[in-house]
DNA sequence: GTCTATACAATGATAGAC
DNA sequence: GTCTATCATTGTATAGAC
């Protein structure tokens, strides 16, 4: 009974928080953009240092200096905070993401495999030890929220950039030459690859690891569509 | 009705019971096993069509008919019981690859590379569809119990279980001709790429997801040992 | 040893005054 | 928009019955 007025809630105050993507809606006071952003900032910061559900909305508030019931307020409930706080690093994560692989698909098209995987990649790996605070990595909070939250959260985020899936699809199919219908599940592959792998990258490694994944689902993206479609790939393995 | 329910349940776990523990410690009277196994079997499907935190520990005593103080008297707290939940699943998951393995390794030294990884892969995905009660998806639970206590949890089942993972980079190895100590991050790739697809695979669904994730990891891997190690893996590639 | 009833502090959420 | 006061519910601890 109350898990649904909490889960409607939810979803109401998502559909309310596209509004705040869009510019022309932006009419709030400066002062409460403060309350909103500060509240942000440090559950981001809390909920990477002790996860999710070890930080309580009191902790939050107390170290940003709001009042307890403001996050209620500016968010709704602290699954919706939550939320929140991933949907702005995803944001910033796939635009970096879109902008690269436009900038690969101007230089050559067909692009090659290896840049468009970079594109997709990189940015990943970055956000993961830069953002979240203090050094903190943020993909831990991706994995946190996945767990808790599973099918809602994911389902949201996935259903929210799966124009940016399709792109990086498309860009693929280019690459090898082949159709871009089957290449789904391999692309899953390397989003799960590439996730597990964020939430233990260290700031230094970041370059390694980068071009270790690539080439990793290089070689396994290319066998993949040598499977599916041998003898246009094999030529072009060969040569 | 739920009477009967109940009574069958209790009959099943008192069956079921005399297997899952170590002899050495097992003192305890059937009773006492019936509370423990009903605990875990009821947790264990609320968690994975609730999430962790949505599933309060009244709900799971309630429908396992026990007391509310017996989930701590028998695991001593909530994020302990969560583990538990997984440590029965995982121990049936790993005895199940170790065995395949051990096959694999018996038929022929070195393995093929693909009935290595198969012997990974396979167990994992039917776990993924066999398991958490009445068509629940146990795979789901992994991924949200490492969002929700992310440190602890995913740290504990790392270290439970790394001679597994050793085992396997081992014969990884052999099946490469390459040294086992570059592997360690390109099996990460794979463990990120099953964990990831565990989630999402249903039942009908299985053969065809595991022979494809075999091949894209073996690609991966293949390509990777031909970095690390150029002249050896060359003229095999080639032959 | 196992189980039960009960109590407790802390949490997320809410209502209403300002 | 913000705050204070308050609510029901949560995980956990304990004392005592079988």
């Amino acid at each position: 009974m109350l898990r649904f007025k909490r889960l409607f809630e939810t979803i109401v105050s998502i559909l309310l928080s596209q509004r705040d993507l869009n510019p022309r809606v932006c009419n709030r006071s400066r002062m409460t953009d403060s309350t909103r952003q500060r509240i942000l900032d440090t559950a981001e910061q809390l909920f990477a240092d002790q996860g999710f559900h070890a930080t309580t909305l009191r902790q939050i508030t107390r170290q940003a200096a709001v009042n307890l019931a403001a996050v209620n307020y500016h968010h709704g409930s602290k699954d919706a905070l939550i939320l929140a706080v991933f949907q702005r690093r995803l944001d910033e994560l796939n635009s970096d993401r879109l902008a690269r692989l436009e900038a690969v698909l101007n230089a050559s098209d067909p692009p090659e495999l290896e840049d468009v995987l970079e594109a997709f990649i990189y940015p990943a790996l970055l956000l993961s030890t830069q953002s979240a605070g203090d050094g903190g990595r943020f993909m831990r909070l991706l994995m946190r929220a996945w767990a808790e939250n599973a099918t809602q959260l994911h389902g949201t985020i996935a259903r929210q950039y799966s124009h940016v899936m399709r792109t990086f699809a498309d860009a693929v199919s280019r690459a090898l030459g082949t159709s871009p219908d089957n290449l789904r599940q391999q692309l899953d592959f390397l989003i799960g690859a590439l996730t597990y792998t964020m939430a233990e990258t260290r700031d230094d490694q970041v370059e390694h690891t980068a071009r270790a994944l690539i080439r990793f689902g290089c070689a396994g993206l290319r066998d993949s569509a040598l499977a599916a479609n041998p003898q246009t790939s094999l030529k072009e393995n060969i040569a």
